[in-house]
DNA sequence: TTGGTTAATTGACAAATATCAAGCAATGAA
DNA sequence: TTCATTGCTTGATATTTGTCAATTAACCAA
């Protein structure tokens, strides 16, 4: 692992991340040490960066790449959460100092930046501007996952997978053609279906105009697809 | 309403708040500052308390009694948790001046406190104890909810149900007899189930040692209820 | 007590979802 | 190219869960 003051690209990287929510608020002292503890790391896909019941030893922030947050029980596994840049990942079992409720991979190549957790709680304690936007980045997680419950205890599947389509629709600038950013069968973990079930669910979603060919997606109605769908911002609107 | 300091019982119930995680590390006159605001009140069963959408006007804190947050969808209404002394609700909506996402009403005959919203916020942005306090706040209702998600992820009803019984039990100091606390409609809602999956969901426990009578439960096989619940730590123990 | 309301249970059935087995399609390595 | 592997799809079937209707049990007010 590179210490971040030894890369080539630490100076775009401090910036980058000096731009995140998470650091805009706090001193340029406590972040300089925050950034002299980090390690820059570039990981290939279908890495294992943390696993559930550890405890936190980094905080992690995507740079780049995306990042898989599973878990599991009972010889099951199931998809919890895509983290994309740029954001944190597992902050609460970090400033809780507690195991990960979750396990973590790289879905592609990723750029990430992991800073020691006991840095993390110790300038969490000095400075009041990184403590107010830990609450900030906490909040929003915590909205997130009640969010993904209200989809969970609502929703049938193919509502689930209808919805889902639309909010990707719209991250990736609401045009009617997207790409899937990941394969089926992960997809299928994200929705709590089988990857049978999300097959069938997708040819059922042909009679409501969403059109497939491998991961490439169409919606031709969009009209019909949101009556079936029914989103609602307090489910389905990230930012709400 | 009652503003606190003119309650009666304002002198035991600033005691019990200041006590809370929450308002500990604090100094006292930002403790002074929100207790000048609040409004200390007591509502009778089934009032609904906030609106799923509503701005979070306050913070709310249940001093005795429960109070049920339940979400709403095309119709439908799901239990999503139990509010018991001594903790907040809505605190991320709070903090993030958001909409809820969840409603709340009470369960049976609560004390509950009332923090105005701006008052949370504007002491949250001057004082780092209690910043720091809502962080841990923050997270470990993050990890709740988390858990949740696992619980319904890879649980079969049945499932849900005795893993469900065994935390109670535990909540309960243990015993093999305990009480549902609320009837069993609102289980069976908080557990992704219908009331008459519930009902046959407690008859299928009989032959793993679970027996009921109305609310009151008796698990005569703790070890046998276990192996088929397959509790984990990483789902179940509210601590970790 | 009575009657009226709601909660809980039961059975029959329908719908949703999971499982198993087979086959096809896409991908990458030799 | 070929083979092998993996992902995806399809059909048949089993299990789980939901719905509807009817009944019983519990509770409360008059």
């Amino acid at each position: 692992m590179d210490r971040l003051p030894n890369s080539k690209h630490f100076d775009s990287t401090f910036k980058d991340l000096r731009e995140l929510e998470l650091f805009q608020a706090m001193s340029g002292e406590n972040f300089e040490r925050l950034m002299q503890g980090a390690y820059l790391q570039t990981f290939p896909p279908q890495v294992d960066l943390i696993a559930e019941g550890e405890r936190s030893d980094f905080l992690h922030i995507v740079l780049a790449g995306s990042v898989e947050l599973y878990a599991q029980w009972n010889n099951r596994e199931t998809s919890m959460a895509t983290v994309r840049p740029t954001s944190t990942f597992i902050l609460a079992a970090t400033v809780k100092d507690a195991p990960n409720l979750m396990s973590a991979r790289t879905l592609e190549k990723s750029r990430i930046v992991l800073i020691p957790s006991p840095d993390i709680r110790a300038v969490f304690d000095l400075d009041c501007g990184f403590a107010r936007a830990v609450v900030q980045e906490l909040a929003q997680c915590y909205r997130s996952v009640i969010k993904n419950t209200k989809d969970l205890k609502f929703r049938t599947s193919i509502e689930r997978l209808a919805n889902y389509l639309l909010r990707e629709q719209k991250r990736q600038n609401g045009q009617a053609q997207f790409t899937l950013p990941f394969d089926k069968k992960r997809l299928a973990s994200l929705l709590a279906m089988r990857p049978e079930n999300l097959s069938r669910a997708f040819r059922q979603l042909q009679d409501f105009g969403v059109q497939t060919q491998g991961a490439r997606v169409e919606i031709q109605h969009q009209a019909d697809l949101e009556a079936l769908a029914k989103p609602s911002p307090l489910i389905d609107d990230p930012a709400s």
